[in-house]
DNA sequence: CTCGATTCTAACAAATTGTAACAAGCGCAT
DNA sequence: ATGCGCTTGTTACAATTTGTTAGAATCGAG
C-alpha cells in the first residue's frame, strides 16, 4: 500500500513549501511544480491522486489545465485561488474541479479536502476477490475471467496483477513507471518488454481488436489506461 | 436516465426553500426536511445521491449523522453550516463529509459543488468524452472519430489533444502560442513544424480538402480557428 | 508582380510499443 | 529421472506514433 500522491502547482514558493510540510506530515508523497509546464512534462510519468493547483499560474491558462487535467487524468483536482468571488469558483467547479479552497487557507483544512478527497477515490479497501467491467467478469481468486455469454477463461498470475492494477484504477493513466513498480519489476531496463508482452497477452485475452483496443489503451510516450466501468463485489 | 435525487436536511424553512428552488431548477430531484429523524425516516425508502446537511440541528447531532451517513450510505454528504472555524471544517471533513459549505452560501455555488460531487460518483463520465460537429462525433474515451454514415475512423493521443482543443474553442482564434501551450509542446521553435504536421494529419483525417478547409481554417500569421458547430455530450 | 515570411505536407528518422517465436523455469504425472 | 504442459521473461523484428527536414505552396506587403 503505497501512499497517496499529491502534486501542487503554484508559483509561490512560500505555499508550496507550507503545503509539502502539511501534506507530508500527514502522511502523503507530494510534489510540487511552479509552472505548469514542469508539471505537465511530469504528468507523463506519474499519476496523482490528487492536484492542487492555483488558478494563477505564470505561464499557461490554470481554467484550461484544469479541464484537461478532470478530462484526461482520473485525479481528483482541487483549485486553491485567491480569486473569491462566486462566479470563479463556479465556473472552477463546473470545468471539472472537485473542490475550490480560496486562499488564504490553513493547512489543516487544505490536508482534510484532500483526505475527503481520497477517500471517495479510493480504489475501495475491497474485501471482495470479484469485479464486474463491460460484460466481462473477473474472479481473481480463482483465476477466471467470465464471458457475458458465461465462457470462461484462466488468466495467470502475471497477467492477473496487470489486470487487477487497471481494475484498480479505470480510466486513469498508468504510467509505465507506475505500473513496473506495482508490478514489482526490477528496474531493469528489459523489463519493460515485458510489461508489454504481459499487457499484449491480457488483451487477446479480453478478445480486444488489436488495431482498436477498447479497453486497454495505449498513450504513446505515457502509459496505458483502461477504460471500463467497473464495479467490485 | 433519472434524475439525482438531492436531500436537503436544514431546520430554516427559507434556506430548505431557497435551495429546493435552486436544485430543482438545475435538473434535480429534491426532498427536504426539516429534522433529522423525518431525515432518517426518509432514508429507509429513498437512496439519495447527495445530502445536504445544516449541523445545527434541533434534534440530534449532526456530526454523528453524517457520520453514519458517510459510513453506511454511499451517498455523498456536504455539510452546511454557520460555524466557521478551520476547526470545525476539518473535524467535519474528517468525520466523511465530502464539502463543507459555510453560511451564508450562494445557491449556485451548492449547485456547482453538487455537480462536483456525482460527477465523481458516476459510473461513466461520458458526457464530457464526447463531442458531436457538422456530421461527426469524436470519441475521445475511445480515439475514435464517427462518421455520418457510421465509418469509423482512429485518431492518436497527439491528434486528440489538437482535436480537443479545437471543439473546446470554436469559432475562436486560437494563437500558435496558445496552442503550443495547450499541448504541452516546449517552447522550442521547431515545435512550431509539428504543430503544422499535426494539424495536417488531424485535417486528413477529417476529409478536408486542402484548398478549402471548411473546418480548420488557418489565418496567416496568427494560428487557426476551427467551424463548426460543436455541441458536447 | 515579386519577394520574403509563413504554412503545408511528403518523406524520412527516431522513439515507442506490439507480438510471434524461442527458451528457461517450474510442477506434476509417469 | 524424464517428459509434458504451463507460465513467464527474452529476443528480434514489425508496426505505430511522433517529431524533423526540406522543398513546395500560399499569403500579404510593397
Amino acid at each position: 500500500m503505497t501512499k497517496p500522491l499529491v502534486t501542487i502547482l503554484d508559483d509561490e514558493r512560500a505555499i508550496r513549501e507550507m503545503l509539502t510540510d502539511a501534506l507530508e506530515e500527514a502522511g502523503f508523497e507530494t510534489m510540487s511544480f511552479g509552472r505548469a509546464t514542469e508539471f505537465e512534462a511530469a504528468l507523463k510519468t506519474a499519476a496523482p491522486d490528487v492536484c492542487l493547483v492555483d488558478l494563477s499560474l505564470p505561464d499557461k491558462d490554470g481554467l484550461t489545465l484544469v479541464h484537461r487535467l478532470a478530462l484526461e487524468q482520473g485525479a481528483s483536482v482541487i483549485i486553491i485561488s485567491g480569486r473569491a468571488q462566486v462566479q470563479d469558483r463556479v465556473t472552477g467547479l463546473e470545468l471539472g474541479a472537485d473542490d475550490y479552497i480560496i486562499k488564504p487557507f490553513e493547512p489543516a483544512e487544505v490536508v482534510a479536502r484532500v483526505r475527503a478527497r481520497l477517500r471517495k477515490a479510493a480504489p475501495a479497501p475491497q474485501s471482495t476477490e470479484t469485479a464486474r467491467f463491460n460484460g466481462w467478469t473477473a474472479h481473481f481468486d480463482r483465476y477466471l475471467l467470465v464471458d457475458e455469454t458465461g465462457s470462461e477463461t484462466t488468466f495467470s498470475h502475471a497477467e492477473g496483477e496487470v489486470l487487477r492494477l487497471f481494475l484498480e484504477r479505470p480510466k486513469r493513466l498508468i504510467s509505465r513507471a507506475n505500473m513496473q513498480e506495482s508490478l514489482g519489476g526490477a528496474a531493469g531496463e528489459s523489463f519493460d518488454r515485458a510489461m508489454d508482452v504481459r499487457i499484449s497477452r491480457l488483451r487477446t485475452k479480453l478478445g480486444e481488436d488489436p488495431k482498436n483496443p477498447r479497453l486497454i489503451k495505449t498513450i504513446y510516450g505515457a502509459g496505458y489506461i483502461f477504460l471500463g466501468d467497473v464495479s467490485w463485489g
